[in-house]
RNA sequence: GGUGCUUUGGCCGAGCGGUUAGGCACAGGUCUGCAAAACCUGGUACAGCGGUUCGAUUCCGCUAGGCACCUCCA
């Protein structure tokens, strides 16, 4: 199995990811909370989590990825004081909470699954645990390190900070925390500014509501993801992913709660991808400047030129490291679905050359290979490009020089096409397997131009090739008007005719 | 105010102590009836100022700009 290298937030370093059950890997990631569109913020970790998880799928691993769905307890504004946002929602709509949780879960999913990102193997919600954060918020009073306050009860982080470090993962110490900790005003039942809610309350408004030893209330918005990470992976597991905008202090108030509750830390690896900003700064609800999926998709925005493919935001995303902030334009958006249609253009190159169809990966099921470790191309280009691609995923999931990678493979195959480079049976095979195993298996893209082998149906791949053949005896006539209007016409139906060496052929433009 | 990150060619975006990232755009060439596509070639980028070094875009310091978290956000 071919070692993989991953940066682990809580140690600032890129590590051997060594999962503790060999070869089994549990990861945790946080899902969205279902209150609203899903936006292109949530496209970032979505891509990213998945192609993670199918990597390590890929690598040989047996993955259990469990995504959350939040649908209670997220508060809005100041922690702990503010409305609960599906709440919240649900009045404004006049709908019963559920009805919103119900209508953007289902959104969620229809998003993710034009992005092609599998489904997680779990996803649990957190009103389906209310029992099991229940039991938490016990384990955390007995262990002394919460405290019961007009009917709330709140995490007690100056104490818990006597024998651990809060801020183990964001780096930081409590007395830092304090001193940007905005003051409250008076309201609060907390007895420091920094202690946050593990259950709160209910008002007699409020419609979301469960009983408890401490009376009707609901839980707070950190305690989920440490039940429910428990609950399906086990007290300690492998991976915890998330944004960089949850490190603090959602994941670190996790890992608190995680070790006053079970006495472990409970994650191995804490994986963050990076945000999204648009024109440089974030998007966020407050700047007005973010954009759902389904306005990316459809255009239909005041910021967005045109409309861009699920495909094209799979690839614009790829292109840069996970880590680092990736800035939305048009331009990038339109260099991605250029450098998109290049690279599909040639896997159909690539299988045609090969004999065969471009592989159909069942959505969300393991269908792609294990990765093997050696290949058998005869070029010694082929084998750098071979190698070159699994040394990028595997060092802390460098996607962008896997795609360099693919880029060279690219021109390989066209120079092969054009006949400058010639490709043995060994070659073809292995490109064919990297083809097949990374950029449609791994990376989870798929070809979304339709051609004329692949994408059309038989009866248009016959039209097409009357038209052409009608286009070819004008050429062989001289009759160029005629073979120009025939071209021409097709064009502005979005059809693009190449004459090439062995004949005409044709691809839908858009 | 506290903490951390960042500054790469026209744009996006990798990377590294000495060797071409890649994509998009652009220019020239090959091919073509003309296009398109493809292929070949090209522009010597690494914020500024110092320092370490045989050698720094890559390490250190300072300056300037940008960003994030500390408040809900993926």
């Amino acid at each position: 199995m071919r070692p993989l290298r991953l940066t682990n937030t809580l140690t600032r370093s890129k590590e051997l990811f060594t999962p503790i059950n060999p070869g089994r890997v549990g990861m945790y990631v946080c899902g969205p909370t279902v209150y609203g569109e899903a936006h292109l913020g949530h496209a970032r970790p979505g891509v990213t989590y998945d192609v993670l998880s199918k990597l390590l799928r890929h690598l040989g691993y047996k993955v259990r990825y469990v995504r959350n769905i939040t649908d209670v307890g997220h508060l809005e504004h100041d922690a702990d004081e503010g409305e609960d946002k599906i709440a919240k929602k649900a009045r404004l709509e006049q709908l019963e909470p559920m009805e919103v949780v119900q209508t953007y879960t289902l959104r969620y999913h229809e998003a993710m699954r034009l992005l092609n990102c599998a489904p997680p193997s779990i996803e649990p919600r957190a009103s389906g645990h209310i029992i099991e954060q229940i039991e938490t918020v016990k384990k955390i009073l007995d262990a002394g390190l919460a405290y019961e306050s007009n009917g709330s009860i709140y995490f007690d982080v100056r104490k818990y900070n006597e024998k651990h470090h809060y801020g183990i993962l964001s780096g930081r110490n409590l007395d830092d925390t304090l001193e940007g900790t905005r003051s409250l005003d008076g309201q609060s039942d907390k007895r420091a500014p920094y202690d946050f809610a593990l259950w709160k309350k209910a008002e007699p408004e409020h419609i979301m509501r469960w009983p408890s030893p401490w009376g009707e209330g609901f839980p707070g918005w950190h305690l989920e993801c440490s039940c429910m990470g428990e609950k399906y992976l086990g007290h300690e597991f492998d991976i915890h992913g998330g944004g960089m905008d949850l490190m603090f202090p959602h994941h670190e108030c996790e890992i608190a709660q995680n070790v006053a509750s079970r006495g472990t830390q409970g994650v191995r690896y804490w994986v963050h991808n990076n945000l999204i900003t648009i024109g440089g700064q974030k998007m966020g609800k407050s700047l007005g400047n973010f954009i759902t999926l389904p306005e990316l998709f459809s255009g239909n925005h005041p910021k967005l030129e045109r409309a861009y493919s699920p495909m094209t935001v799979r690839f614009f995303i790829l292109q840069a490291h996970y880590r680092g902030t990736l800035d939305f334009s048009n331009d990038a958006l339109l260099a991605a679905e250029k450098g998109l249609g290049r690279l599909m253009q040639a896997a159909r190159e690539l299988y045609a050359m090969a004999g065969r169809k471009a592989p159909d990966w069942p959505y969300g099921e393991e269908a792609f290979g294990t990765a093997p470790d050696s290949c058998n191309a005869e070029s010694a280009e082929v084998r750098a490009i071979f190698d070159g691609i699994y040394d990028a995923l595997c060092d802390d999931m460098n996607t962008p020089v896997a795609l360099a990678q693919i880029s060279e493979a690219v021109r390989l195959i066209n120079s092969a096409k054009a006949g400058s480079v010639k490709l043995g049976t060994g070659d073809i095979a292995t490109l064919c397997q990297i083809f097949d195993d990374i950029v449609f298996g791994v990376l989870g893209l798929k070809d979304e131009g339709g051609t004329g082998s692949e994408g059309a149906s038989k009866v248009i791949d016959g039209l097409m090739q009357m038209i052409l053949e009608q286009r070819a005896s004008a050429k062989a006539a001289k009759d160029w008007a005629t073979s120009d209007r025939i071209r021409d016409n097709l064009k502005a139906i979005g059809i693009q005719v190449k004459d090439t060496k062995d004949g005409a052929e044709w691809t839908l433009s858009e």
